[in-house]
RNA sequence: GGUUCGGUAGCUCAGUUGGAUAGAGCAACAGCCUUCUAAGCUGUGGGUCGCGGGUUCGACUCCCGCCCGAAUCACCA
């Protein structure tokens, strides 16, 4: 039972006893006590004043003296200001919490639910590498399906990659035109940048192909229609769609160039799935599901040919479904994912990672699966994320205002070297290989707990010019305690294991807690509800401020007090203890953001 | 114009279902390493919580109106 649990029974009982008033849950709110108060929890007594007729400070000191009577010696003392109860719960109570946790290696994660949540995210076109909006959604939905793992979740993380279409065909033509033959081996590129810079190109072409019809006199719109290169690019995706061999091969050699550019950037950033899907599989399926519903009358057919839902009944337009040409829309290709899906995997839950920008998309999409006779239809989540934004606005790839994915990680690496340098050199018997292992981690650290601490729903801002911080509220900072913590527990040895017995085993209540002792504790006590309420929230950035608290907190306990020079064998055991779960917690709360922890930094 | 989401310190961000005097970090300034890692700790200054009403013991939080910003309302994805 948890702290809350027990205190809002025995204040529903005092309250029963007291003024005769059967209060529910509502009306029994507790609270931790303020920092500038003495005590741990705290009674709010106001929803029981207007039933006692007492002024709230009499109310509170009532409760008070009522509980220090009849709670088993969990309260050891209370003091009342105002309408606030502020309890002090015994030491004893704290140092059993203390073992409990130091027993359990799975502390702070939940207990199998046996559901299936399937998350999914990253989502790339194969015509250009990901950039810094991309890695906010990778970062989210990979922390997102490690914190629905901790909350007892089976979780299939996917991905669906956009590999068919327009775009693609641009690159491909471009290259075709440009490239001489150019590959990944022959010029060093990725193969993802590869593909990008002749996406880029065709953009250009394409650009003074308009510029050169216009100024013979043709206006605007029709030049970007019949411009030569936009021309070949629709013939090439029609031979694609029939199957043309040469289309074909052309088209597989470049994708795996850029799949292998991908591999290596989500490698990097430590993001994996479990399941892939392409659009090329997936939108046949999705134009079956739309003829079938054709059939059924859930769809229909306009004069042109194409076809479209009407949602008007729900309170959106009308939505088309298929061109006149039979092609299929994005929103054919997801039906057609999401059936796949739900054929290979028995999904209670989905999840979409996808910005804000596509909210009317999945609104429509719920409804249609829906309508289509999916159960899950209905109860989708589209975990909408914001922007990542730029001191002058929105990231736009073809006008090369982005921030790449890759040279990001670089920089970042390079700064934590950079920063680390006359620190970890002191590290004795420091090997080269093993700083550049601690500037990988700290520099990723700093980059995902930069973009994690962050509220997913808002826009976020970057400044290319300001460097990511290593101090403060960062990941450097989290990981730095970690590192200190391991160094004393390296010289602590062997003693933490027996010390474990002779302060948790006997005599508990001897030890008297220092009061930044039991802050840590209770922090650390708060560690499953901070799981639990970020997986129902679907917050990584409170995992990130949890995680940040508790190392505040013992961070000025390791300032305070000493742990290895500690005299009192009881007091020292304790402190060993209790450094060794912080450093559990902090590691596992970081993991759940998918930060790795140097042992030393 | 309709819908949705935002607006909190100079900057970047927190602020559980309404609770005590609205908090961190960065930046600025002032201290703390003969003691377990100073990527740390302590302190100072910095606020009309966009504006105006309302609800009540109590509002950054809930309701209404307005102002500002973003996204969206495609035969793009």
């Amino acid at each position: 039972m948890t702290l809350e649990q027990q205190l809002s029974h025995y204040v529903g009982a005092a309250v029963k006893a007291l003024y005769g008033i059967e209060a529910d849950e509502k009306q029994i709110q507790l609270q931790k006590t303020r920092a500038e108060f003495e005590g741990n929890m705290t009674v709010v007594v106001f929803p029981f004043v207007k039933a006692a007729r007492k002024a709230p400070q009499m109310v509170a000191q009532e409760i008070g003296e009522w509980l220090m009577a009849n709670s088993q010696q969990l309260i050891a003392k209370y003091n009342a200001v105002q309408g606030f109860l502020n309890l002090s719960i015994a030491d004893a109570w704290w140092i059993a919490q203390l073992g409990a946790i130091h027993a359990d290696p799975a502390y702070g994660t939940w207990p199998a639910n046996n559901r299936l949540m399937m998350v999914e995210y990253s989502s790339p076109n194969t015509n250009k590498p990901l950039h810094l909006g991309h890695v906010r959604n990778n970062l989210l939905g990979y922390s997102i399906a490690k914190i629905q793992e901790a909350n007892g979740w089976k979780v299939v993380k996917t991905n669906i990659v956009n590999d068919r279409g327009i775009h693609i065909c641009k690159s491909m033509l471009a290259w075709l035109k440009f490239g001489q033959g150019e590959t990944p081996e022959s010029s060093g590129k990725k193969g993802d940048h590869l593909i990008g810079d002749y996406y880029v190109r065709f953009d250009v072409e394409y650009k003074a192909q308009i510029k050169q019809l216009m100024a013979q006199g043709m206006d605007e719109d029709t030049a970007k229609r019949e411009a030569p290169l936009m021309k070949e690019a629709q013939a090439m995706l029609l031979k694609w769609e029939q199957g043309d061999p040469e289309v074909r091969a052309l088209w597989e050699k470049m994708n795996n160039w850029v799949y292998a550019g991908f591999d290596e950037t989500y490698r990097r950033l430590g993001v994996a799935f479990d399941k892939i899907y392409y659009e090329s599989n997936t939108y046949l399926e999705g134009k079956k599901e739309v003829e079938r519903g054709l059939q059924e009358g859930i769809f229909y057919r306009r004069a042109d040919n194409s076809v479209w839902a009407d949602l008007t009944g729900d309170g959106l337009d009308e939505k088309l479904l298929l061109r006149q040409d039979g092609t299929s829309v994005y929103m054919t290709q997801d039906i057609g994912t999401a059936k796949l899906r739900f054929k290979d995997y028995p999904i209670d839950k989905m999840v979409y990672v996808v910005g804000n920008e596509q909210e009317y998309h999945f609104k429509v999409l719920s409804l249609l699966l829906d309508k289509l006779g999916f159960p899950f239809g209905k109860e989708l989540v589209h975990f909408s994320y914001g922007m990542v934004e730029l001191p002058n606005g929105k990231m736009k790839s073809r006008e090369g205002t982005v921030v790449d994915a890759d040279d990001l990680m670089d920089a970042m690496v390079r700064d934590a070297k950079e920063i680390a340098r006359d620190k970890v050199n002191t590290l004795p018997d420091i090997t080269e290989a093993e700083a550049d292992e601690i500037a990988r981690k700290v520099g990723m650290g700093a980059l995902k707990y930069f973009i994690l601490k962050v509220d997913p729903r808002k826009n976020m801002l970057f400044n290319p010019d300001e460097s990511i911080d290593f101090n403060g509220n960062t990941g450097p900072f989290i990981q730095y305690t970690y590192a200190r913590i391991q160094s004393v527990l390296r010289k602590a040895g062997d003693s933490v294991i027996g010390s474990r017995f002779s302060v948790l085993g006997s005599g508990l209540s001897v030890i008297g807690l220092e009061e930044k002792e039991l802050t840590l504790i209770q922090r650390l006590t708060e560690y499953p509800a901070a799981v639990r309420q970020a997986g129902e929230d679907f917050s990584p950035a409170q995992i990130a401020a949890y995680a940040y608290n508790v190392a505040c907190d013992f961070n000025s306990f390791y300032h305070d007090y000493s742990i290895l020079n500690e005299e009192d064998p009881a007091k020292r055991s304790l402190r060993i203890v209790l450094s060794d779960c912080v450093a559990r917690v902090i590691g596992s709360a970081m993991s759940l953001l998918g930060i790795e922890m140097p042992e030393r930094m």
